[in-house]
DNA sequence: CAGCCATCGCGTACGCTGTAAGGAGTTCGA
DNA sequence: TCGAACTCCTTACAGCGTACGCGATGGCTG
């Protein structure tokens, strides 16, 4: 169990955390801490212990300060995961954007996108529908729609894509987050919490009642060892939604 | 900022929970509540002030006992949001889940799903990547399969096609879901929470720097009035998503 | 019909959270 | 040199889930 934010706190504040405000000289003494060292502690707590186990008193002991130590530099916890956010989309190197035709460009964003959320999985928990948008995250947007540009589409439409692209792998990344965690925390495999888990539900399972369910869940149970394949998922989905959008791309070529 | 559950107690004890164990005969004092009532007042104080305004004490309060007696009734706070999860997916009527074919089915159980997480949006809170199976999961389990079951696909097929359908709704309602809940804890509409946020943007957003994204983003922000349209978003990448699914089921009928 | 004891409901307590308020010490600009 | 600005700290509060243990209740057994 986890918890949620950003959006939370005030977002001139954390757009001036994020785009870097001229800083005035400063009078005071001399700051023991920078914010992107309170920002890569952070993020460093949550990729190990979850959200759930990001607090200001936490990230302050990393740090050896106090945790109101940290509200010099931050103005609360929900601008700080703001700027956790858009720091981890920052890149290392400025690969192969334009490689390939439209296709190959969204499954790698695609991919690059399921990684970083593996890598980062506390990201799935940062609400980013109304996001506060630094440099990376808008860097993104930009790549995801020069990926889908020149194509004759309306500036809409390739909103609507990037939009469905990023959802669908949001979606589709929960399971294998949640099997990782799961494992993390209770010391099992999937494999291994099915097995005692199993037993349970067969007990009270009525094939009589769940006919297809019985049928293509024994099926799966026995393919997967698990009630799911996370990874087997996300490239089957990923598979026919970029079909689905060739489809779209197709039809709008031909008006 | 919530909460997300699930999995997280104990599986036994939300599978009895979930199943009905036959209760022995009782000896001591009546009890002055009964699960399903703890469960409904639960989920009402869920859907009205999210997953974080939901606390045993919250619960014990509108139920007028303290905190404490709850756990005479369910093990823990896990097991709780486990039997919420599958109480919201009970249904009230049996309608036409056969009509028409696999696409109107599929459809029609996507916007069913859609619809209840607007109606109890902490569901996009709870884990359901290892969920504890209740006889409402499993019905909708059951349905779902039963809507692309008869067309020649393995059981593998039809469950990945399923999970295909729910990641791509659980990704695409989460817009919508934030963008309502952004406008119940300020008060303001998205419409007039861009209209603060977007010459803050216009100040540190650099043109050249994001090409692509400054032509579409500002066409879309004209058009939206708002950084994003959740309800339209939905209904582009829906009828996306099912294309997609028959360009493969037209596929494996050829095979 | 008495008495046992399972069960219900409650009070208290612990360690955790984010952060408001205010004080002490440091360093720069005037 | 001295006030202003700045950093960092201690203290405190209201909230959380829930472990523990204590009285009161009331159905089953003798």
């Amino acid at each position: 169990m986890t918890t949620e934010y950003s959006g939370g706190g005030d977002p001139k504040r954390s757009m001036e955390l994020l785009w870097g405000v001229p800083d005035r000289p400063r009078r005071g003494p001399k700051p023991k801490l920078t914010v992107d060292q309170i920002v890569q502690a952070a993020i460093a707590i949550a990729d190990r212990e979850g959200l759930a186990g990001l607090s200001m008193r936490r990230v302050a002991d990393e740090l050896d300060v106090t945790a109101m130590s940290l509200y010099t530099y931050v103005p609360g916890k929900a601008e700080l995961v703001d700027v956790m956010l858009d720091t981890v989309h920052a890149r290392t190197a400025e690969p192969d954007d334009d490689r390939g035709d439209w296709r190959s460009r969204l499954e790698r964003l695609a991919r690059e996108s399921y990684d970083r959320y593996r890598r980062h999985p506390w990201l799935l928990q940062v609400a980013s529908g109304v996001p506060v948008l630094g440099p990376n995250l808008l860097a993104r947007y930009d790549r995801e729609l020069a990926a889908v540009d020149g194509l004759g589409l309306t500036e809409i439409e390739m909103d609507l894509l990037v939009n469905l692209v990023a959802d669908y792998v949001h979606g589709a990344v929960r399971g294998a987050v949640e099997t990782a965690r799961m494992r993390q925390r209770t010391g099992m495999t999937v494999e291994q919490w099915w097995q005692s888990y199993e037993p349970l539900l067969a007990q009270v399972f009525d094939p009589e009642r769940y006919p297809v369910a019985a049928r293509v869940g024994s099926v799966a149970g026995a393919e997967y060892q698990a009630p799911a394949d996370p990874a087997r998922s996300f490239e089957f989905g990923l598979h026919r939604v970029l079909d689905g959008i060739e489809a779209f791309i197709q039809s709008r070529a031909g008006a």
